[in-house]
DNA sequence: CGCATGTTCGAACGTTTGTTCGAAAATGGA
DNA sequence: TCCATTTTCGAACAAACGTTCGAACATGCG
């Protein structure tokens, strides 16, 4: 069964490029066939159709930067270091699967019905999490600023998808801590001061 | 000719809210005859086609904003002003003009050819506003890293369409103060403290 | 080899798409 | 009223779409 998992793998990867260059809807199967080496009706026979297509791509991928985040986030207890290991961790991983959080980002509304409710039951866990930290680097903060400022640093990352070149002279690690250093700095950082001082 | 300029206007907003709704690809020609109450083949007598009405959406939102920018900005020498006040007129006229600002930033590359590079040009000029700004808040910064946290409030603002609701209670003066902290405190405070100091 | 199982694909189907066309309806000045 | 111009629309077209189906091909065990 390992050459089934393969082309299986390859063709998730192969979707995931297409969709990230040319956007979901106007992807065609037939372009999915041609850029996965397989014929048209070959795809059937390791998905449903074209929407478990993007299902997948999202769910897998939105899995992976969840556990990847919840482990990075563990490894300290202080809540500014906790945030700054949140936003390395999402920059990086965009970094390394562009493709994957282009689609994750750009086609949230892509998916339909059930399989668009069970992706944003893993978003609403990401977003928690993020929020959960915020309440540490800000707890003076009213919830609502706290949600909005969530989102806002959430789209400084996700907003990667329109411009990052992930074979510039920007690496990924330089980017995050930029973003890091504008998020914490303007947020939290009156706070932090009145608290420490 | 009044008649015409009104029903022309109105299927412009109609086919902003449609396809701020389902998205510019999944919107048919008869879901916007629908929306608009004219018949598929009455809008043909306005617009040359489906592409040239997500063109005249972008457009003229895109030289809309940029124009009350220009102004907006040019009100203030001081140059943390002159940030805070691009910042503030793009928030309000994002949540005074949801469907369009979304068409414009969900919908970047849904065009092609030469419509899309007469968008991308008015984009430059944008882009170019906000960098020239950010120049004079941090001009120590590298121009690299001085492009790359515009793109990050780009995105901090653009993110906007993805879960703020004008109708809810983060008034979107709030909201462009909220950014306008982040991103002024974060970015451009230390250099400006040690240059003040 | 023989055969069952796993895998691939050409061809076609029914539907939906953007667009066109010619005629009908409305409009407004003389 | 008549006529020319502007505006609307039903009907249809060709192309492209996602999906299906049955047959062909490959594989590996007995």
């Amino acid at each position: 069964m390992r050459p089934y998992d393969e082309r299986f793998a390859s063709l998730l990867g192969h979707a995931a490029r297409v969709f990230a260059q040319q956007g979901y809807h106007s992807t065609t199967m037939r372009d999915l066939a041609a850029a996965s080496g397989m014929s048209l009706a070959g795809m059937y026979y390791y998905v449903k159709g074209k929407e478990e297509l993007l299902y997948l791509i999202q769910e897998r991928c939105f899995a992976s930067v969840l556990e990847g985040a919840t482990q990075a986030v563990a490894r300290s207890a202080d809540p500014a270091e906790r945030v700054q290991a949140f936003i390395h961790h999402h920059v990086a991983f965009f970094a390394a699967h562009m493709a994957e959080m282009k689609v994750l980002s750009h086609e949230a509304n892509s998916l339909t019905g059930d399989l668009k409710r069970r992706v944003n039951a893993i978003k609403r866990r990401y977003v928690d999490l993020l929020e959960g930290l915020l309440q540490g680097v800000a707890p003076d903060e009213t919830p609502v600023d706290r949600s909005a400022a969530a989102y806002g640093l959430f789209g400084m990352m996700n907003w990667m998808y329109n411009w990052y070149d992930p074979a510039g002279e920007i690496h990924p690690q330089r980017l995050a801590d930029l973003i890091a250093r504008i998020f914490l700095g303007g947020f939290a950082e009156a706070r932090s001061t009145v608290h420490g001082g």
